[in-house]
DNA sequence: CGTCCACGTCTAC
DNA sequence: TAGACCTGGACGG
């Protein structure tokens, strides 16, 4: 559950859930975890976080005696979240554990398959990230927009969002959506983007009421960078929470790029996957154009055969997705994967849909989400459209693709699915 | 069964 | 700028 509006929300859930609620005793870590112990055990105490970008501080006040209060930074790595459970439901890879003292007796579990998170015992929130975009956005942009000469401006703009010292709680599915957004192809040089944005402070030509109103009917790049996170605080829920929940579905519902049919994708410099529509940008990996159907290559390589693979995909560079499986073949039938300068795009051509399959699960990407697996790679079906960004309309260069109309009866039917609010606040 | 992919850092060549 | 660190779901054979 890892870029900012997931530990953000991690930080409401906890105090939501601990509010009133006393807890005793030892701090429990797992055996197979590599973090350190956490020396804290105490009668009584309670338990509230907050969180900046992608951490989160847990603090532990106790209730009484000679305790020192004491506090927990957390990274969620791939796959870390928070939740609570009664005892006798402990969640597998709960790698942390605070145990309620009033019962039935629960636990406030530190979640992380893949084990990529860590927590530091009164640790500060990490030096060398920046203001968070959702909480210190003042911050944030200035911070940006003062240190322009920084040679991390030299980057293409997609992986430059990544960098946590300026864009501290973007990830990998927020940049695809402010990208998209701004109507900024990915590879584009970030610091001319950003430039852009300063002069347009800077500019004395327009009264100051005209840029306001500029600015709330476009909002700049900068602004995106808070103000999406925010909307994914806003659906509620856990956010990205892969599997366990609905909230996993209406967050992907509402990504309108990331992982969305009809979208392309790339591997950035650093192998992430970027997801966008357009044009991708003069610095583009290179191999975008050589026209090879981009087939996947069968891995034979003994070790480290992903990365391998990785690599000559690099070579070719490659596609917008083209998801593979049964289901997805199903849904094929009403796309048709199309080629552009060697990048596929993977174009919606269905225009109609009619509600049932709705009924039956397998109808949206989002839908399928929810329902079976944890990763949008394997989702399959796909009836997804995408909308036009509504932020910044004009301004942009016109797309190559058309870009498809969304399907009002999708968010219906997955929000109907699902009444989400089900396990998150509940004991 | 093997391969690929996933919300992110980290650190070693 | 590669790997390393991990688990697990989906898919293809």
């Amino acid at each position: 559950m890892p870029e900012c509006p997931e530990l953000h929300l991690a930080s409401v859930y906890i105090n939501a859930r601990c509010a009133g609620r006393r807890f005793t005793g030892a701090v429990e870590k797992s055996e197979v975890n590599k973090n350190a112990e956490v020396p804290f055990s105490c009668p009584e105490y309670t338990i509230s976080a907050v969180s900046r970008g992608k951490e989160l501080k847990v603090i532990l006040t106790p209730l009484s005696g000679r305790h020192h209060v004491t506090h927990i930074v957390f990274r969620f790595g791939m796959s870390g979240s928070i939740t609570m459970k009664n005892v006798s439901e402990m969640p597998k890879h709960a790698h942390l554990r605070f145990y309620t003292k009033d019962v039935p007796r629960q636990v406030l579990c530190f979640v992380d398959p893949r084990r990529f998170g860590s927590w530091h015992v009164n640790g500060s929130w990490q030096s060398e990230r920046g203001p968070c975009v959702i909480q210190e956005y003042e911050q944030f942009r200035e911070n940006v927009l003062k240190n322009l000469s920084d040679k991390v401006f030299d980057k293409p703009i997609c992986e430059a969002l990544l960098n946590q010292k300026y864009f501290n709680g973007i990830g990998n599915y927020l940049r695809s959506e402010i990208l998209f957004r701004s109507q900024t192809p990915p590879f584009m040089q970030a610091r001319p983007v950003l430039e852009a944005v300063k002069h347009m402070d800077e500019g004395n030509d327009l009264p100051l009421r005209k840029k306001v109103k500029i600015k709330k009917e476009s909002p700049d790049i900068l602004e995106l960078c808070s103000l999406l996170p925010k909307e994914v605080v806003n659906l509620g829920g856990k956010g990205y929470e892969p599997g366990q929940s609905n909230d996993y579905s209406i967050l992907l519902n509402w990504a309108r790029c990331y992982f969305v049919p009809g979208m392309k994708s790339l591997k950035d410099h650093n192998g992430r996957t970027v997801w966008f529509q357009g044009d991708p940008g003069p610095l583009a990996p290179k191999g975008t154009k050589g026209g090879k159907p981009l087939k996947r290559k069968k891995a034979t390589k003994p070790k480290s055969k992903a990365r391998a693979v990785k690599k000559e995909e690099n070579d070719e560079q490659i596609e917008s997705k083209v998801v593979k499986s049964s289901a997805r073949k199903r849904v094929m039938k009403s796309i048709k994967v199309e080629e552009e300068d060697g990048i596929k795009i993977e174009k919606p051509q269905r225009t109609k849909r009619t509600s049932q399959g709705v009924g039956n699960k397998k109808t949206s990407r989002r839908g399928s989400a929810r329902k079976t697996s944890s990763h949008p790679q394997n989702i399959k079906a796909t009836v997804q459209t995408s909308k036009v960004p509504r932020a910044v309309k004009a301004k942009t260069p016109q797309r190559k693709t058309a870009i498809p109309t969304r399907e009002s009866s999708r968010i219906r039917i997955l929000r109907k699915s699902g009444g989400r609010a089900a396990e998150s606040t509940t004991d």
